[in-house]
RNA sequence: GCCGCCGUGGUGAAAUGGCAGACACAGGGGACUUAAAAUCCCCUUUCCGCGAGGAAGUGCGGGUUCGAGUCCCGCCGGCGGCACCA
């Protein structure tokens, strides 16, 4: 090991304890008292006081996605994000903003019940050591969370407000007219609902959490479903186990109902775009039309949805999906045999055969003809899995000219193909031709199209379908509903109990009384499936059966549950009567009209940050979960999260991605444990930007670790040190004790700053408050860098500017920042006070103006020379100054001038030729 | 296939349309040292030149502009997402 640059094995965990002892970054909730002794109610003059919402500063809420504890323990990954918002709390914190930054645990999950199947021990043994571990691993970090406000969706006072907000979508439906959600007591129901019992079918087909008999991904090895997220090329996502499908009977959250304000409500938030366009493209939203087809010699109609009424005349046969229900009713005999082996092959066919096999077009005719609405046409129907069950309405019309599926199919098995799109472009080929043009070949008896361009015709031709009521206009999305029950042991119970009706025997579900919650799991001492397949809970008959005969569910909620909301239990962590209560939501979540630096109060979390993983998934079901909440009037914000930032992934020195297998991962305790918190944090802002994937190097860790040795050298007397290391040597179980004896370098002291001394501080003031409102962290340390630079060879260092210094280095490096500043004030002769609520440096832009400026020559764009020039120079002068340069004239002499272009303050261009 | 992002020295990277390569890493040279480590100083895009200096240069090809790493068009390569969604 090298020589230790300073000594941060000492001063880090004695800040930590300090800030841990003092409860340093406890951010007080609107009626909370703030101690007489608290550093937040010093700066803002409420110490010993109980300020309301309106006394207190405005709120800035920066929020890391949590961790899920798992048994690797922390990885060089995490620290990215968490050091990025760390350094952003510091700085608003500074800046006199009342900061929220809380941490927590995503604690349920599939490997600590693997591992308790492996090995019979409870989850809950494994998940507290891993939250143990993490703990000890942040905390190492110099983290500025509040600790009191710590979450682990696994604690009973946690998931008791899961299980609610699940009763809160069980009792609630989607208002069509009112775009919301209601109480499912404003349901209107029809006048055939005349039994309570039909009622309540009515009901709870309408609920946003209701029961459906789907197909879904079952994955064996698993033992459980997953949701269509977490299959990834017929795998489960979790250890590649092969995933099948099966019928069964699940709890499902109406998402779908949300999709347009998913969709719309992006308008509102402050991500990336695309982030934004991971999100449409998920949601999936595509207007067109459903069409009824009359199928030649039956009563029944066959109804497709298309994007492209327009080319309804092209249609030359049609396909329902192999599970269509009309399927069996419209074959004929001598093509059912076949029909039905068809049927057989795509339901055994996995999703990974659908998926791999995408371009071979199978299918079979059913026998069936159906007629084209618009000219009469008899069109044969045929099946094939390349039309989703799932999607619009399972069968499609198939316009071969204009659609490449469709096309593919149609060669494959010699169905005719008729041009009705001209392509805008002469010289395009119209077969296979998808996008818009003018409608050809589309008259028939009442209506033409011909000669419209695409828009118009569709809008004419769904006009035309509405009104003989052929049709309507209609919007498909590709989202779905999402699938919300596990078969598994680790996660929240469902509040739900069920029900047999003495009179029908039908069997319903009802939801527990609120007061009831948390409905705890039971213990179990297997926690595997059933031998019959049913999920873990059902061996455990004593909780499962109850008094009155009623069963509870056992199925329980997907980890998604508890990630869905813990941005909202941070607001108020420890409250008993309700999730957060409604002071603390509209305080932190709405803020109010900034005053002072810094942004305006954001509607939300004023900055998420967290990785690309959850692009999709979590950041869609938690702002569904919220909207709902939102819509029952328990927050007070459309939208959860107003600011996103991804961060990008940390690769192994290789470049490659790190993995326990190619053994290149880095552990961040190793790191810590030679280079320190301090240099650490400030290595993996110094990479490059934060969205950037980028590879990790240590020899960059080392470089600026020296830049921290240079820091404290800039501060420090060296004969001091020594004197320090001799005595550390002489009684290592006194080092930190020895720590005293180091001082400050005799020049440093209240001098009074030269012009140039000041200049350099305020340019670093300057670039490092503009690149952290921009989180150019990465440039911000750079600039740290050139003053550092700069002032190690002044003769005298003022305490002011080093004093200035040191705060703009504390969101960086803490502990180094905290352990300067109470020497440089202990070194003057004042009270130092606390470094984390000291307001923010300004910078003075009079110090920062010179008299000249250089400006750069061009000729003909190529630079040749650089002036000085002085600030008051007209353009006349710079002109002149430009034509006079020695080093420019060679080459635009004997030439024509044709022009000078002066850009005061910028550069000077001579043409010639 | 579709959508999005990104291509700059040996490496990580800087650069409101105005001096390309800041700040670091690695490498080379030097000071200090009995020696090493640590520290400090100098050099370090490529090519030509002893030098002063010159030429080329931001994936490739065009374009706009007095001026393009930056803006526009077309390719090539990499990364991420979606993938029979009618």
């Amino acid at each position: 090991m090298a020589r230790r640059q300073y000594p941060f094995h000492l001063i880090e965990p004695r800040w930590q304890d300090r800030w841990l002892a003092g409860q340093t970054f406890r951010a007080f909730n609107p009626g909370e008292s703030i101690p007489a002794d608290h550093p937040f109610g010093l700066r803002h003059n409420l110490a010993g006081r109980t300020p309301s919402a309106d006394e207190l500063p405005p709120k800035f809420y920066i929020l890391d996605m949590f961790p899920y504890p798992s048994g690797a323990g922390l990885h060089v990954g995490h620290p990215e994000g968490y050091t990025a918002t760390d350094i952003l709390a510091r700085y608003r914190r500074a800046q006199g903003r009342h900061v929220l930054h809380p941490m927590g645990w995503d604690a349920f999950g599939l490997p600590a019940e693997q591992y308790a199947i492996k090995t019979g021990q409870h989850p809950r043994v494994t998940t507290t050591a891993n939250i143990a571990n993490f703990t000890r691993q942040i905390r190492s970090l110099g983290f500025s969370y509040d600790w009191s406000r710590e979450v682990d969706t696994t604690d009973p006072g946690y998931f008791r407000w899961t299980q609610w907000i699940f009763l809160q979508l069980y009792e609630a439906w989607f208002n069509p007219a009112t775009r919301r959600a209601e109480p499912v007591s404003t349901i209107p129901y029809p006048a055939d609902c005349d039994t309570e019992a039909r009622r309540r079918a009515y009901r709870d087909a309408r609920r946003l959490a209701y029961v459906a008999e789907a197909p879904v991904n079952w994955c064996p090895a698993l033992g459980t479903v997953l949701a269509n997220e977490e299959v990834v090329d017929g795998k489960s996502e979790v250890g590649g186990f092969p995933v099948v499908r099966k019928p069964m009977r699940q709890w499902m959250l109406r998402i779908t109902a949300y999709a347009d304000r998913l969709l719309e409500d992006l308008g509102l938030i402050d991500w990336s775009d695309s982030l934004k366009e991971m999100q449409r493209n998920w949601i999936g939203r595509s207007e067109g039309a459903e069409v009824d087809f009359q199928l030649d010699g039956h009563a029944a109609k066959v109804r497709v949805f298309t994007t492209r009424p327009d080319t309804l005349f092209g249609a030359t046969y049609m396909v329902l999906s192999p599970e269509h229900r009309l399927v069996a009713e419209i074959t004929t005999p001598s093509q059912r045999a076949e029909v039905e082996r068809y049927q057989q092959f795509a339901a055994g066919r996995s999703d990974l055969e659908r998926t791999e096999l995408a371009k071979d077009k199978t299918g079979v005719w059913t026998g069936a003809h159906a007629i084209n609405p618009v000219n009469g046409a008899r069109i044969p129907v045929w099946i094939a899995d390349y039309v989703l069950a799932s999607y619009g309405t399972g069968a499609i019309m198939a316009v071969p000219a204009h659609d490449e599926r469709d096309l593919a199919f149609a060669r494959t098995f010699h169905l005719p193909v008729v041009q009705v799109v001209q392509p805008p472009h002469k010289g395009t080929p119209w077969e296979g031709f998808c996008d818009e043009g003018t409608a050809v070949n589309s008259s028939g008896p009442g209506i033409s199209l011909d000669g419209l361009p695409t828009a118009d015709a569709k809008r004419q031709v769904t006009a035309w379908l509405e009104g003989k009521g052929l049709g309507q206009r209609t919007v498909n999305f590709k989202l779905r509903d999402w699938l919300f029950s596990r078969q598994r042991y680790w996660g929240e119970p469902f509040p739900i109990v069920w029900k047999t009706d003495p009179a029908t025997g039908e069997r319903h579900h009802e939801a527990i009384e609120l007061g009831s919650l948390p409905l705890m799991p039971p213990e179990l001492d297997d926690y595997k499936p059933t031998e019959d397949g049913q999920p873990p809970l059902a061996r455990a008959t004593a909780w499962l059966e109850l008094p009155d005969g009623a069963l509870r569910e056992t199925n329980t909620m997907p980890q998604w549950a508890g990630s869905c909301w813990y941005y909202l239990r941070y607001l108020d962590a420890r409250n008993g009567g309700a999730f957060a209560s409604g002071d603390a939501e509209r305080y932190w979540m709405t803020g109010r009209p900034g005053v002072g630096p810094g942004p305006e109060p954001a509607s939300g979390v004023d900055l998420y940050v967290g990785g690309t993983e959850h692009a999709v998934l979590h950041l869609l079901y938690a702002r569904f979960w919220h909207k709902v909440l939102f819509d029952l009037g328990h927050v007070s914000t459309p939208e959860p999260f107003h600011k996103l930032v991804n961060q990008g992934l940390i690769l192994g020195e290789d470049g490659q991605k790190m993995s326990k297998s190619r053994g290149n991962v880095v552990n961040p305790d190793d790191v810590l444990r030679e280079y320190g918190a301090d240099a650490f944090r400030l290595y993996e802002m110094f990479m490059g930007p934060l969205s950037e994937t980028k590879p990790w190097n240590t020899q960059g860790v080392e470089g600026v670790y020296r830049f921290l040795g240079r820091v404290w050298r800039l501060f420090v007397d060296e004969a001091s040190e020594v004197e320090f290391e001799q005595a550390c040597a002489a009684d290592p179980a006194h080092a930190t004790a020895h720590l005293e004896r180091v001082r400050l370098a005799p020049s440093v002291g209240d001098v009074p700053a030269t012009p140039a001394q000041l200049k350099a501080l305020h340019a670093c003031i300057r670039k490092v408050t503009d690149d952290l409102e921009h989180m150019r962290f990465n440039t911000a340390i750079s600039a740290m860098m050139m003053f550092v630079n700069e002032a190690l060879p002044w003769p005298t260092k003022p305490s002011g500017v080093l004093a200035s210094f040191i705060q703009l280095l504390a969101p960086f490096s803490p502990h180094l920042a905290e352990d300067l500043w109470e020497r440089l004030h202990r070194h003057v002769g004042r009270p130092a006070p606390s470094l984390s609520y000291a307001p923010w440096p300004t910078f003075d832009p009079a110090l920062l103006v010179e008299d000249a400026y250089d400006m750069p020559v061009q000729v003909n764009g190529k630079l040749r020379d650089v002036l000085r020039v002085p600030n008051e120079a007209t353009q006349a002068d710079i002109e002149a100054a430009a034509m006079a340069s020695a080093k420019a004239r060679p080459f635009f002499e004997g030439k024509t001038i044709r022009k000078v272009v002066v850009v005061p303050r910028r550069t000077v261009n001579i043409v010639a030729n």
